[in-house]
DNA sequence: TTTATATGCGGAAACGTTTGCGTAACAAAT
DNA sequence: ATTTGTTACGCAAACGTTTCCGCATATAAA
């Protein structure tokens, strides 16, 4: 069996390797007559065109990356579900990378980029990026970028996010109004702009309720699962301990529920419990987990809607998009008074 | 800025194209004076080499695809974390593909990889699967394909899989030892080798215990969660329901827990429930859930390893590899006497 | 002195496409 | 009869690499 590529099928036809081409690109400068037989013989053959030599020559490589810290949050699971269905619908082809939080990695990936493998990108940054030199730079070179969840504030692009201040004010509204005298919030980074508009609307509602306001109430947690339930036990088992919980991120509930666990304390009794989280079995937990539910599956098909648009469109200019979906609180046991 | 190519980097540096790129690979034919000169001027101008010529003519894509049915599963979830982490040592990227559990989308992924759009392979056939004729042409391509989780019985090559029979026939067993009188088993498909492992284990069990075998006590389940949800209550509803479930896959769990809360049956009293799950918070739930809890990212590592081993040396025949990763029982409140 | 052997590099083809430009044939308009 | 236009196709140049050759020069072996 030998290469079965365009020129083969040329040959075979007795055409040229532009018309048949041509042909299988549909174009209307080839009879319907030529158009049927080009596409006949190849299906026939099962010709199935060389990508790499596409994108070369077109400097389009039908790919779009999606760049994220990690894939073991259900959030960014759902997300990618999203963002796959939408790359598929547009027949394009989806890349994988995972920063592990690190910058590093992060700027590797991008800088990577600057050859054209992918024509755009889908990014939700690390916990420890702070500049965004990596970025502009991918930018400057014509990439568009949409950032989803995740945005880096010094960037402007299009950035898919989701209510964070309002949903922490609700969530931490909630909580007051559940009794709490004392709220802590379990953050998980200082620089994140979405941490910092979760713990804005957090002080804001302790304002807003003439709480008090202590630094300590905010917990800067680890990626150390052992050492965030320390971290966890000793904030609980301290004399002035808080009475309401908020985790800004999922998997800090498990810490949460453990802590209290072990130090026999009641959940939603000694303290009330509620949780960023998109978990589907939330509602099993025992007792079942107040939760602000991101609409993470929504946020990745919108985010990649836009950057098909964009590639679709060159003069479409994502820099002053701006989706902002809003998330759900969902009230379950764990916060009622 | 102009363009900046191995080209243009030559030209700067008074040499040919072919020392450049001989020198940037490190090619025992080139000075190591020139090598650095090479290598200092490219680093300057921030030279990225062009994915698609270098594919285009060495035939090597330097990717890998990782086709699954869903990621919405921890499992599955769990696995690509592995999976990436090898792929990013190697300095390989990774492609994410979802089948939905559709063999037609399957089919039309795979015969796009004819184009050498990747190197290899790692694959959990789609529930639909039945046919194999697909993967067989692929492979026949010369593309390496290992199979992880779900495998096609009719490919001869690489699978790692966890010990489906042996853990369903422990998980079975201990139900058994809990006192239960009769079992169901909640299953997904009844073509997937990775399915009929796991029922044959629970029937082996039940026939080394001398326990009564019933057809009715195997429920297929679908991809729909509500008509799952009317499957589970009719079940327990019924005068002659089992006291003991196995539920095969992780979503399926919620099913159970919801369908035993609306009847108001006791978990573990009435029923006793074990699933196959890889939920971080399985012991959070409401009783905390006995699962089989499987390797998945070791699962994922293993089998980017094994794909890298024959992506590296040519004459690595994978068809006779078998890993088997055993799955671990997690006895927990749901199914205790 | 001749013959090997190694070292360091350049020329040019090839990988499989896409695409700008040219052109033959024929019809319609002037 | 000439011009203009349309349709349908071919030629050949890119795209940016990798790699097979070839070819000097230098050193070592014969």
């Amino acid at each position: 069996m030998e290469k079965i590529n365009i020129k083969s099928l040329a040959e075979e036809l007795n055409l040229s390797i532009s018309t048949v081409s041509r042909a299988l690109h549909d174009s209307y400068e080839i009879s319907a007559e030529t158009k049927k037989r080009v596409v006949e013989l190849a299906t026939r053959l099962n010709y199935v065109p060389n990508h790499h030599a596409s994108s070369l020559r077109s400097k389009k490589s039908k790919m779009i990356a999606v760049v994220i810290p990690e894939v073991a949050d259900s959030f960014f699971a759902q997300a990618i579900n999203g963002i796959e269905s939408v790359a598929q619908e547009n027949g394009y082809h989806v890349l994988i990378y995972l920063t592990h939080e690190s910058l590093q990695k992060e700027q590797a990936i991008l800088k990577d980029f600057q050859c054209g493998r992918v024509d755009g990108v889908l990014m939700s940054i690390s916990a420890e990026t702070a500049g965004a030199v990596h970025i502009k730079e991918l930018m400057a070179k014509g990439i568009p970028l949409v950032f989803f969840d995740r945005a880096s504030d010094e960037v402007e692009t299009a950035r898919i996010t989701t209510d964070d201040f309002k949903s922490s004010y609700t969530a931490t509204q909630h909580l007051i109004e559940s009794g709490c005298k004392k709220i802590a919030l379990l953050s998980v980074s200082d620089s994140l702009s979405i941490s910092n508009e979760r713990m804005a609307g957090y002080k804001q509602a302790l304002l807003d309720y003439k709480m008090p306001s202590s630094p300590a109430d905010i917990v800067l947690c680890t990626h150390n699962e052992e050492q965030n339930l320390q971290h966890m036990v000793n904030l609980l088992q301290n004399s002035n301990r808080p009475n309401g919980i908020i985790a800004s991120v999922e998997k800090l509930t498990t810490c949460v529920y453990l802590a209290c666990h072990s130090l026999q304390l009641s959940i939603p009794n000694d303290v009330k419990v509620v949780s960023f989280s998109n978990l589907q079995s939330a509602l099993l937990l025992n007792p079942s987990l107040t939760t602000i539910t991101q609409p993470a599956f929504e946020m990745g098909r919108t985010a990649a809607t836009l950057i098909f648009k964009s590639l679709k469109n060159k003069n479409f200019n994502l820099k002053g998009e701006r989706v902002v979906i809003p998330s759900r609180l969902d009230i379950r046991s764990s916060s009622v008074a």
